[in-house]
DNA sequence: ATAAACCAAATTGGATCCAATATTCAATAT
DNA sequence: ATATTGAATATTGGATCCAATTTGGTTTAT
């Protein structure tokens, strides 16, 4: 008996498929903000009941990123200026608590790896991954930290933001800007020093704040 | 045309109803942590057939209430020492932010209210209804701002622990305190003083982790 | 007697069908 | 011509039915 064991429990069910695809796409930008989500066509594409799709539709609303009227179905949630700073306020309130308490906790190999990100998202020209390789850069730091409920907030957090920080990082020096502190906040997590670590990371998400709003219209 | 107007599309539809019944058994303890929801056991409850509850129920494991298992079903969710904690620590971080954006924004009906609802927590005898007028008595004043994401949260993260809360309140002098440390926090709601009010929050809530941990098996 | 194999009941996941509501567009009245 | 009515269509919400999986007890082989 050789074979690799695999927890067949957690085969996929139809409803968390849909879930997953649907979320990528409304944070990928492939459905843009508006746009309905009608079930039978979905069930449709994922060769489905309407079941399933109702059930992701569901856990997708509870999370915000769409918005549903009773009989009249699922749109892509949007964010008023009002509220995408609202997010990022938060965002600067939360995740430097997650990096404070994940830099103890970060292994060598953690580092390395975070510095490939790092290099990977400073070396990118192809604009259509500079949001992944940022996320995955964050998010690498951030899974070090063992606050499971802190994680959760920040995760549901960028994603509501993904595609204003896609929008943040092409315009003007985002991507300049954004690698040199990525830099920085890596260093303090390197050197161990959690305080300076949480403190760039606080400044950083208030700098995107600050050059995403500037942007916006009539904030 | 003198017709009182009623939005007929808000009217419940059959699985909020069951999602809001399940949420208020729950953090309210009639359903104890670990109990499994049978899908048709609730749905005979309710009249109405599997669907609506297990929307209901995917929508409750979405806000950390219940954990589900594939083909096993659903059990409320309970926390560990270690959870719980850290739920505190994220309201000891959240609801001060809410508090001292809200301050500015209290109306004197508001405060009203909110001395009502202080005065009716310390003047109860009835430990079955502390919980709620402990939430009651936070949550008008949290009403006053205007971070719904913020408010979100808190409302999440309170719904997580208001078990925990609640046996902190009947245990040695948990009312007396909180009652006492409810005015405080009223007190300098009603002078202004927002950064007072957040603090005094701050404290309360880590007071109530601290005597709460206190009293938990081996944290 | 004990442990593996297996069958029946219970339970969940998904598909199909029906009901309730919304939307669109043609018909009609003013 | 425009606004209103009303029917046809589209879409969602819920009910019922079937399939997949788990669970608990029973049988059977050693």
């Amino acid at each position: 008996m050789k074979l690799k064991s695999m927890d067949i429990s957690a085969t996929a069910s139809a409803s968390s498929i849909v879930f997953d695809a649907l979320r990528k796409a409304i944070i990928g930008g492939q459905l843009e903000e508006g746009e309905p989500l009608r079930q039978d066509e979905i069930a449709r594409l994922f060769n489905t009941s309407r079941i399933p799709v109702r059930e992701a539709i569901s856990r997708l609303e509870e999370q915000g990123l769409v918005k549903t009227q009773r009989y009249k179905g699922a749109v892509v949630a949007g964010l008023s200026p009002q509220e995408t700073e609202e997010i990022f306020d938060l965002r600067a309130l939360v995740e430097p608590e997650i990096i404070r308490n994940a830099v103890p906790l970060m292994s060598k190999e953690l580092l390395t790896k975070a510095r490939d990100k790092c290099a990977a998202f400073s070396a990118s020209s192809d604009p259509m991954e500079w949001g992944d390789l940022n996320r995955d850069f964050h998010e690498t730091l951030y899974s070090a930290s063992d606050l499971k409920f802190f994680l959760e907030i920040a995760h549901n957090a960028i994603d509501r933001v993904e595609r204003q920080i896609r929008a943040q990082l092409v315009m003007s020096n985002g991507m300049e800007r954004a690698g040199r502190e990525h830099f920085g906040i890596l260093e303090a997590c390197e050197e161990g020093d959690a305080e300076q670590a949480a403190k760039l990371t606080r400044d950083h998400i208030q700098g995107a704040k600050k050059s995403l709003l500037a942007h916006l219209p009539l904030s």
